[in-house]
DNA sequence: ATTCGTGCAAAAGCTTTGCATGTAG
DNA sequence: CTACATGCAAAGCTTTTGCACGAAT
């Protein structure tokens, strides 16, 4: 068994959870995409394994993984909320707002913003998500086409 | 007239869109409110001066004014999605997850952070929004005391 | 006259919940 | 045996859409 089960299944089991298959596959899943998994992409490539999950179970599983801090939810405007499991660190991401490609940027980036704002605010708790959104080289040099082709045709 | 209304109107006209009553006053509410607005306080705020403005009105408009970059949208996870004028800078929020005091932070936290991405992924255009999610010190004051008293019980 | 914007009501999603059945400890 | 999990179907929300009326150009 993955070293990744094993320590989902300890914290689980910490809460008081077991480790059912559907849970062990919904985490599979997630771990496996390596990055951002909606519920419906979730629920098609459980579907493969077994027909049968259904998607009432992906819903309350997800809420279960979050609340024991395995999986991280993010949600950005516009899209549906997607999951990605935690592993120890935060993560942030640079979209391209045309191909929706998602760069995954390290925690380090934002240097002691934790620790700051924690003294400045007196906040406790803090949990930071960044979200940068832009266009990628590819896609800015089309739009930039487009536009062209636009002014010509007036 | 307000110069905020006035450069409102410049904008959606250059898109073609005109600036009716009811985009009027969801404009001024969402400004007046000067932090995040959710869909339902955008409506019961402009209800406020006149109930016959529809629900569908909002979110129809609440698009329109996405589209032409006059409001921001923001959503965290568990939440309904918080809109906001952008007013030319971005900016970002520290927020309380039990009181949902909102602190507006600086732009300049975040340093040359857009520039390094920038170049670093050759992205263009790139917005940044930050948000920092914790406890203020009062809150985290009560949680502790709630949770205390809740070991007691049992 | 024609295009744009709104309100209403219905439709369409997405998410949650109640309940009976099944499973693990 | 008891508590926990699941699947199904129904209910609940939020958001979008179709259509007819009204307003602006």
């Amino acid at each position: 068994m993955q070293p990744f089960i094993q320590a989902s299944n300890a914290i689980l089991r910490q809460h008081g959870y077991r480790l059912t298959p559907q849970r062990h596959m919904i985490l599979c899943v997630i771990q496996e995409a390596g990055g951002h998994l909606s519920i419906d992409q979730i629920l098609e490539r459980v579907q493969q394994q077994n027909p049968y999950v259904s998607l009432s179970t992906i819903y309350r599983t997800i809420d279960l993984l979050k609340s024991v801090d395995l999986i991280h939810e993010s949600h950005l405007p516009g899209e549906q909320p997607m999951y990605e499991t935690i592993e120890g660190h935060a993560h942030h991401h640079l979209i391209c707002r045309r191909c929706r490609a998602t760069i995954h940027l390290d925690q380090e980036l934002l240097g002691n913003l934790n620790e700051q704002l924690q003294k400045q605010y007196q906040f406790h708790g803090i949990s930071l998500g960044l979200v940068a959104a832009g266009y990628c080289n590819n896609c800015w040099t089309i739009l930039q086409q487009e536009q062209n082709s636009n002014l010509e045709q007036e």
